[in-house]
Formats: structure tokens, C-alpha cells, sequence
DNA sequence: AAGAGGGCCAACCGCGACAAG
DNA sequence: CCTTGTCGCGGTTGGCCCTCT
């Protein structure tokens, strides 16, 4: 079907947010909550499209969004679950609380492919790459068709009670080798309904109990209430504020809201820039 | 000390899914 | 049931920053 243009090109700003439009967008979100992505930038006097606001807002001002560099075990969980589920970075990202499904496709891409191929590892199909130029460690090199190097029950993930809870045996340093590919249509057929009830109960186990913390998640999108939306309601469900939200220029923003903040947490806030932190 | 190259990450783009009319 | 509009997702890119030479 046709599509238009999420939003009018003309007189639409692009590129880096600046802190005065962190501030509108966050100012407006706390007061309003999430409704209807496409009348925010108008309603908070933003020159963005909803989209790019919606995506500054989950990607980097959400308040629970944790920052910094992976740890080996949120990396370990990455990697289990890519093998289950390929590139759906959200869905992974759903089972990280405070990570975003950018941070870790970016973190991916960058880090953990790399990591995956020094180790022998197709960061594909998880499967031993074909060939090793210097002999390996697992010197086996079975042939990626179909192959099983190891029985499910090493998968930590096949455990469904395992509910992607991050436990130290996934953060183990040994490779998931999980035969099952990344993509649907590589995976084989061989394994294809087992792989598939699995893979629909993984998923369904994360309708069921995600482990990311929805709270905030303003009940005005939850309902779908484009209009109904209160800020008494909404502080009722803002238990996310007392969790990890690192990163986050409260002082800049100068917002009462945040005056009953622990003060350990801020301390650990950066001074926004442009891009409020840059921890690079 | 300066330039080149690569790494990293925030943001954009386009498409599919879904809901409403 | 079809059309239209919005949201969300995954892929890609632009540009900043760091490291190496």
C-alpha cells in the first residue's frame, strides 16, 4: 500500500538533538505521557517528525535506559537469544531491561560479531565457521549442515523456567552453540518444528512474563487513550523513576518532578551535550 | 604534532504490521 | 473487505572520536 511520509519534509528539523529539545520533548512526555507520536512535536513545539522524537525518546531520553557498555552476561544473553531469534533486535532487547533494541544491534554489529568470528563462530547461524586459517581450539570443524556440536540441555535458554534471568552459567565464557539459525528461513527442516515450538514458546513465555518493566509505559498508550491522558495517573504508575535511569540530564531540565530523587543517583548523572552524554 | 583510517553510536529511512474508519 | 493512517522494527548511514603511523 502506499505510504506517505511519516511527516512533511519542509521545515521538519534532522540530525543530532540539542538539549532545548531533549528538554521540550522530556517536559512534554512527563506531563503527557506517550499518546500519538505524530501530534507530540506540534503539541511540545518541536520542529521533528513524531518519529524521530519517539525514537529520541525510546532510544535515549527514556528514563529507565541503562548506558554503558554491555556486561559479559547481558552480552552472553545476546548472544543466546540472536541464536534463537536472529535480528529481532526488539524482542531481544525486550528480554535486557533498559536496553534498547539500537543498543544492542549497534552493540552487535560492532562488538559481538567480531567477538563471535574470533571465537570460531559464524555470527549468522552460530554455527563453527567452515574453516579456521590457524588450527582452533575446536578443532572439529564440523560441517555447518545441520550440524548439532552440542545437545540442548547445554543451551541455558532451553531451560524455559530460565525466563532469560541472567544466571552465571550464561555468563559463562564458552560459546552458545545452539544449532537452531538465526533466520527462519535458514533454519532447517530437520529441526524446524522443534526449533519453531520452541521459538513460539520462548516468545510466548515473554508475552507472558517480559522481563523488561513496562511501568513505563504510561497507561494512556497502554489504552490507547489518544486524549485521556493525566499526569495523576501517570505518577501513579512512575515506579521506573526509581530505578536505573543513568544518563539522564535532570539538572538540565531543571524539572520539579525530579526534586524527590535520590541523590546518589543523580550524582551519577552526566552533564548533557548535545547528545545529552557521549560515553564513548 | 598532525593526518589518516577505523570504530562506534545516534539518528534516519523505508517497509511491514496493525488498527480505525 | 478495502483504504488510510500510525506505529514499530530492522537496516543503513553520517559524523564524531580515538588510535595508529
Amino acid at each position: 500500500m502506499g505510504r506517505q511520509p511519516c511527516c512533511d519534509k519542509l521545515g521538519v528539523k534532522k540530525g543530532p538533538w540539542t538539549a532545548e529539545e531533549d528538554k521540550k520533548l522530556v517536559n512534554f512526555i512527563l506531563t503527557n505521557g506517550q499518546c500519538c507520536w505524530r501530534a507530540v512535536p506540534k503539541l511540545a513545539g518541536l520542529l521533528r517528525c513524531g518519529k524521530s522524537c519517539r525514537l529520541r525518546w525510546t532510544n535515549y531520553l527514556r528514563p529507565d535506559l541503562k548506558r554503558g557498555l554491555l556486561t559479559e552476561a547481558e552480552e552472553q544473553l545476546v548472544i543466546d537469544l540472536h541464536a534463537r531469534l536472529g535480528n529481532r533486535w526488539s524482542k531481544i532487547a525486550g528480554r535486557l531491561p533498559g536496553r534498547t533494541d539500537n543498543e544492542i544491534k549497534n552493540h552487535w554489529n560492532t562488538h559481538i560479531k567480531k567477538k563471535l568470528i574470533k571465537m570460531g563462530i559464524d555470527p549468522v547461524t552460530h554455527e563453527p565457521l567452515k574453516k579456521e586459517p590457524k588450527e582452533d581450539h575446536q578443532d572439529q570443524a564440523s560441517p555447518p549442515t545441520n550440524s548439532q556440536p552440542e545437545s540442548a540441555d547445554n543451551n541455558p535458554l532451553e531451560q524455559p523456567e530460565n525466563d532469560g534471568v541472567i544466571t552465571s552459567e550464561e555468563s559463562s565464557s564458552s560459546p552458545p552453540e545452539i544449532s537452531s539459525s538465526s533466520s527462519e528461513e535458514t533454519r532447517s527442516s530437520d529441526n524446524n518444528n522443534n526449533d519453531e515450538d520452541l521459538l513460539m514458546s520462548y516468545l510466548w513465555q515473554e508475552e507472558v512474563a517480559p522481563i523488561v518493566n513496562d511501568s513505563w509505559k504510561f497507561p494512556a498508550t497502554a489504552d490507547d487513550g489518544k486524549d485521556d491522558i493525566g499526569l495523576a495517573s501517570w505518577e501513579d504508575n512512575c515506579t521506573w523513576f526509581s530505578f536505573d535511569h543513568q544518563g539522564f540530564g535532570f539538572d538540565e531540565f531543571g524539572l520539579d518532578l525530579f526534586n524527590g530523587l535520590n541523590m546518589d543517583m543523580l550524582m551519577d548523572m552526566e552533564p548533557t551535550t548535545s547528545g545529552i552524554t557521549d560515553d564513548h
